[in-house]
DNA sequence: GTCTATACGAGGATAGAC
DNA sequence: GTCTATCCTCGTATAGAC
């Protein structure tokens, strides 16, 4: 089964805001790719940002999915935390940035709708791995730290800081690790 | 003394580039900005590429400076470190992110000698922060980690993405407080 | 659903007068 | 140094034929 316009146009619109942000792509860039004319995009989505609000719901609903897949594994929680961190790793490979990490940067420029969308991307994953961490804590299989939520954001700012410090380099997802990894071993070492 | 047309316009520049990014201002933001006409920031960046290569030479420079206070001045190790958490805290207030790490968001569009000078500023960054961390160890005021380069690495990360997941939120330099002195303190609280 | 054609403004840049 | 005038391209979006 071939899969539908709107759908690629989605999967291309994606790559390219995550590797180059939300003003530095256009309908254009996308026409090209999927072999369709301009004109033809606005049938799907009607204006930038709608495909662009689209885009973050999409990609919250498929992040969401990834988490729980991580959580309803029978890994323990080190091993879940470690998963969790390689999702970002996994973007690198394409140079691709966490979709409403790259947003953060275009915050300024960006529709209210799509603001709070991505607001709630940030305090859903919060949540996730808060949730994870206080597992752990719970399990003893590290130390629990006065706030789980607190420590969640601050995992979350080293990961999408790691992203975008690597992306200079020429290994790219080897960079990321490097910043990355020592920081989880500080917290997982307990075990 | 008044300030030159030339430097108006760096300051113009920084700023917007800063809170919206690179592909998101325009020399037309500028001219709005300063009562000129965009053909005359022509005279003074021939091209956008220019002018944003001399941003961030003149940034990592001014960054530059800001580091060296920080050396020279009498304070502890811990409370230098602070102080060089707060360079990036500080910005927040206008809702501004560190240059390079808003450049690091968009460094697949930039021409090749601004990433080259956005590297330039990481590495000197790092060793900057790295040696501050050897000398803090050295003074057995922190313990030594195995690596002062892959900590500083680190700690940058944590202190963009801080800086990035911050904007969202009122009250930003709070946010940002929260998410890194946790960060720190777990790291200085040895002294 | 996709096309052609087109409108309209924005963005970067240049020429030449003052 | 700054202006007006202008050029050209790109980006978003719409109308209407197929």
């Amino acid at each position: 089964m071939e899969k539908s316009t709107s759908q690629q146009i989605l999967d291309v619109a994606q790559d390219m805001v995550r590797s180059r942000g939300y003003s530095a792509f256009s309908y254009a860039d996308i026409s090209e790719r999927i072999g369709i004319r301009k004109a033809s995009i606005h049938y799907h989505f009607p204006s930038k940002d709608e495909l662009v609000l689209k885009l973050v719901q999409y990609y919250r609903e498929a992040f969401s999915r990834s988490c729980d897949r991580i959580v309803q594994s029978v890994a323990s929680p080190q091993q879940q935390l470690m998963q969790f961190a390689n999702l970002y790793r996994d973007g690198l490979r394409q140079g691709q940035i966490c979709l409403c990490a790259m947003l953060t940067a275009d915050f300024a420029v960006l529709p209210q709708a799509v603001q709070d969308e991505v607001q709630a991307f940030f305090q859903q994953t919060e949540a996730w791995l808060a949730a994870l961490l206080q597992r752990g804590c719970e399990a003893k299989v590290w130390p629990c730290y006065p706030s789980p939520e607190v420590e969640a954001k601050g995992l979350i700012a080293l990961l999408q800081g790691a992203q975008l410090l690597a992306r200079g380099v020429e290994d790219s997802p080897a960079a990321f690790e490097q910043i990355v990894y020592p920081f989880l071993a500080s917290r997982l070492s307990k075990a």
